[in-house]
DNA sequence: ATTATCTATAGATCTATAGATAATGC
DNA sequence: ATTATCTATAGATCTATAGATAATGC
């Protein structure tokens, strides 16, 4: 059977890792707890060993989701400015990431949905967003640090807003659209005067 | 009992009105049949006669679901542009819509679940969302129609991205700044050269 | 001795259907 | 005669718990 305390470690994040990852996919409630444990390789009595409760694995999954990106954005910030951010945007706005919701970014697939979850959960939202926003404004270097917040404001917006609506439509012209020209405008935003200042 | 044909179209309308509010509220999947029919003053057994399934009444009400923003929207574009535009952004981007979800925008409550949904109501999501751009083109009235139609796709993409944000974090500081914030940078939009040209 | 996992199941809830009832409309 | 609605319920599914089993770890 195999449980030390090190496997139950293991066995834990890898209930967490699936969850987040079918969350993204289907949505909090779109899947089950013996749904998420079987994919584990596990069956539902197990389940609370592990969790008080299905919102207790919801909270830890939505803060898994959040990871991916947070390490791409960490990587950007640790490049250059301007550079880097253009890359971010175009590493988020790509048909890749759209078609493949369970790899990408938390907030593009789950915000409304963590909009109606528990404080606990959108506190993670708040504490994860405000990161982002720091190390985007960190990209633009400017010397108005104001104007540097607005934009990474717009930026993180405009990018979760582009990716929700490609991925609603049915129009596959409307939604390529949708991601070209929102990545194409941001990237004037480091070099244009006059937003945000 | 009362069941002429008049009042069934009516009885249908009043389903997919409070489906509509209630889903924009709690999600497609966070309402049952039984609770909406309740609301509507009847039973369970009832819905049928209305709806071939619960998916059909999905679509029905994502597609009320736009209707209210639809109507603005062509308020707008039927005054005068620019200050119609800022006018538009200042009705969706505050703390009353952000609050009362079940009578806002059907995209920044429920884009991600349509982007899970049958092709049908994608469908209407798309078709929703041209209308809308042209609509919202049409303010910014500048020489250059693709830039317009650009300065679009990122205000629907914005606005709907802030909206969700605002909605899932727990701090309301920051919740009000993404409003603010975004806001007041859409609107610089409609002045500043440069940007999408 | 403790506990991570298993099988089995209780209890709740949800979609959909069956059959009865009471109103409309030819 | 038709049908919009009602009550009742079948069948599926979901969260959570109970009790058995087999491994770890003192």
């Amino acid at each position: 059977m195999g449980h030390s305390k090190a496997e139950k470690a293991e066995t834990h994040k890898r209930i967490v890792t699936i969850a987040s990852k079918r969350f993204r996919e289907a949505g909090l409630a779109g899947a089950g707890i013996s749904e998420l444990m079987k994919e584990a390789g596990l069956t539902v009595g197990g389940f609370y060993k592990h969790f008080d409760s299905r919102d207790d694995l919801v909270t830890e999954a939505v803060g898994a989701a959040f990871g991916g990106w947070k390490r791409r954005v960490e990587g950007a910030a640790s490049g250059g400015p301007a550079v880097s951010y253009a890359k971010l945007i175009d590493e988020y706005l790509n048909e890749a990431h759209r078609d493949n919701p369970g790899a990408g970014c938390g907030f593009s697939a789950l915000a409304a949905e963590i909009g109606r979850s528990d404080k606990r959960t959108r506190a993670l939202a708040s504490e994860r967003l405000e990161n982002d926003l720091q190390l985007i404004a960190g990209l633009f270097a400017g010397k108005n640090k104001r104007a540097d917040r607005s934009k990474a404001i717009l930026t993180i917006s405009s990018l979760v807003g582009a990716m929700s609506l490609a991925r609603a439509v049915s129009d596959r012209e409307l939604s390529r659209e949708i991601l070209n020209t929102v990545g194409a405008i941001l990237k004037t935003l480091g070099y244009v005067r006059g937003v945000a200042e």
